[in-house]
DNA sequence: GGAAACATTGAACCATGGTTCAATGTCGTA
DNA sequence: TACGACATTGAACCATGGTTCAATGTTTCC
């Protein structure tokens, strides 16, 4: 299969038919050709093209990023270091994302250890417990 | 000082005072009073609820967890399983979240890497890149 | 040939978490 | 008492990433 409808490209990238023609509207992707009927028809290049773009989205690319590294993959440069200092961009608030999950997940064990704790001597800890932990996972509030 | 005024509130949270009308509007929180002049007046127990949502919304609760959590406290009844619930969940999606990331660390480096590589050869390999790393890096498809 | 499945378009709508605006009113300080 | 800073309201607007709709046209398969 080396062309697609817009149905059998979604199928084939497990993406809603309605996704694919909001992409072309945002203009990551388009079809090769129209039938004689005015279908689009894409091809392999398109299928690629989708699934780089849920693959950069999945990693947390905004469509914008992925716009611009498509662009640049279009250009007939190769503009490396754009491309770089995208991804580097990309890297460094993953970094950051774990490092702040990882603070959080501290303080969620934490929360839940307090609510526990007030469970049985009959109170809800909820908010109390909150305040209390503010201050160990203080950490939390530097990121938004 | 126990009781503030929008501003003052906002200051001593550090949150626009957009937001805060805007967190009166969704019911998470209520001036005790007005002024004369129809001054919202909060009391310290506002600050503190403005100060467990922006905590709470680091952790990556919504809005609506956070609306649910302090209607649970609001309530004379204690439903620590609720909460305990609410908590749970929240965990489970921190744990699947530090999972993701490191996946996409890992996938990042790798197209970094790859970047570079073509980079020397004078081509720039970002999308036929972001292809072949996808075999070794398929488990990022398993995360939106 | 006719029904079912699929496609077309533009426009409107959705959720989330807010921000901005305009027109008006109030407070504190000099 | 006047000025600037601060507050009020409802409504509209924003970004992101889509989905849904209605009215219509095309393909495919029996």
């Amino acid at each position: 299969m080396d062309h697609y409808t817009i149905g059998q490209l979604a199928r084939a990238a497990d993406v809603p038919t309605s996704t694919v023609r909001y992409y072309e509207r945002r203009g990551l992707l388009w079809p090769g050709s129209r039938s004689k009927g005015n279908y689009r028809i894409f091809g392999t290049d398109a299928l690629k093209r989708l699934r780089f773009v849920r693959s950069a989205q999945a990693a947390g690319f905004t469509l914008s990023d992925i716009t611009a590294l498509l662009d640049f993959r279009d250009g007939d440069a190769a503009p490396c270091k754009e491309v770089q200092d995208l991804i580097a961009a990309r890297l460094d608030n993953v970094v950051e994302q774990i490092k702040h999950f990882k603070v959080v997940d501290r303080m969620l064990r934490e929360w839940m250890k307090v609510c526990r704790e007030a469970e049985r001597s009959g109170r809800c800890g909820v908010l109390e417990g909150l305040q209390s932990t503010k201050k160990r996972c203080s950490k939390v509030r530097e990121f938004s």
